[in-house]
This record gives C-alpha cells, sequence and structure tokens, in this order.
DNA sequence: AGCCGGATCCGCT
DNA sequence: GCGGATCCGGCTT
C-alpha cells in the first residue's frame, strides 16, 4: 500500500511534489502510530475514510501530513517524508528561503508540507477535491524501485526492526538524511 | 494543573 | 555531529 505512493504527484497551491520517501502507520495495533490509543481531537482523522489528509503540528514549529489510507475506524496513514519539486520551483523556494539546494526543498516532512503551503487548516481535507491534490501514476507506468527499512524518528517498539514500514525510492538524493539509511542499505524491492 | 517528550529543522562546530 | 527552538497532546497527579 504504501510504496505504491512513491513516484505519485501531490499538488500544492502550485507546486508540486513527487513522492521519493514515505512512512506507513497501521491503525490502533502499531505502537508507534499516534492512533494506536484509539480516537482523540488530533487524530479523529485518521479514523475517517481513504484519501484524506492528516496534518498535525510537531516539534512546536513544523506540521507533517499523512494520507489516511484504510476504510473508516480503521486509522491507517502514511507519512509523506519527502518529494522532488517537480513544478512551481520558484513558489517552493519562496516558501523555503532557509534551502540552499532545490534538493531540500522538500526533504523531510515539515519541508514538504512547506513547498506545498500545507498548514493544519488543511487537516481533514479530501485530496480529490480540496486544495491539496493527490495523483496516483497510472498501473501500468514503470515499477519504481525501492528500499524499506525502520522509520525514521520513532522511538519505543514502534521504531524497530519490527515495523521496517518506510520506503524510498532507490538512489534517490530527496529522502531525508536523519537516522541515515538503515544498516546495509535496507531491503531492495520492485513493484 | 502540570509534566514530558515528540513521525523536526536549522545553525554552529 | 550536536543542541536549541517552541508548544501541543496525552498521560499522570
Amino acid at each position: 500500500m504504501a510504496p505504491a505512493l512513491l513516484g505519485a504527484w501531490v499538488h500544492g497551491r502550485g507546486v508540486t511534489v513527487r513522492l521519493t520517501e514515505v512512512e506507513a502507520y497501521r491503525g490502533q495495533t502499531d505502537p508507534g502510530s499516534h492512533a494506536f490509543r484509539g480516537p482523540t481531537r488530533r487524530t479523529r482523522v485518521m479514523f475517517g475514510h481513504p484519501g484524506t489528509l492528516y496534518v498535525y503540528f510537531s516539534y512546536g514549529m513544523h506540521v507533517c501530513a499523512n494520507i489516511v489510507t484504510s476504510p473508516s475506524g480503521e486509522a491507517s496513514a502514511v507519512l509523506l517524508r519527502a518529494g522532488e519539486v517537480v513544478d512551481g520551483r520558484e513558489l517552493a523556494r519562496s516558501r523555503r528561503p532557509t534551502s540552499k539546494s532545490d534538493i531540500d526543498l522538500a526533504r523531510g516532512p515539515g519541508r514538504l508540507c512547506a513547498a506545498l503551503g500545507i498548514t493544519l487548516d488543511d487537516d481533514g481535507d479530501d485530496l480529490r477535491s480540496g486544495p491539496i491534490r493527490l495523483e496516483v501514476p497510472d498501473a501500468d507506468s514503470p515499477p519504481v524501485a525501492y528500499a524499506q527499512g525502520p522509520r525514521t524518528g520513532v522511538s519505543g517498539p514502534g521504531g524497530s526492526e519490527e515495523y521496517p514500514w518506510r520506503f524510498w525510492i532507490a538512489g534517490e538524493p530527496t529522502v531525508s538524511p536523519y537516522r541515515k539509511s538503515p544498516p546495509r542499505g535496507g531491503d531492495e524491492r520492485r513493484r
């Protein structure tokens, strides 16, 4: 499910990003998920229908965006960790003035949201009809080679090797630099 | 009512 | 490579 989003485009307010890195969070059974302890005011949109944007406020100064991927009540979601800006580059630069290189414009979940102009107001929006749109490649488009490994920034059991649910496009310079690539670079797969 | 740590980023060393 | 910024959510008292 989650790796199917690699290579997909997200259009946000004049900027388009091609997703290069995502992380899966699996409902209430996943100790690393915000939904682990059931619905709260913050996580209620995770329990909504697939194709909904879940945006949360992080570390007092950033926002991060997820796509809800499961039917209502299940609360699985995919965190958009990084992407390559493929359209609206100048706008993205203006939204991310601290980026020294275009590679960094949407490298990291907070940066990706900034580049796309995503704010907390977009929490709960429908990705088919709202200001932020998701465009998934055709099923018959060429496969994307990807790697997978443990999730970034998740501490406790959810961050262990038992949950290797971070997926990225192999060899992409735009994948977020934190925690480096896991040992031995993770497993190579293809879809 | 208060505490603690976080699905981060940036600048400095 | 490391620490500071900055503040909310969720759990404890």
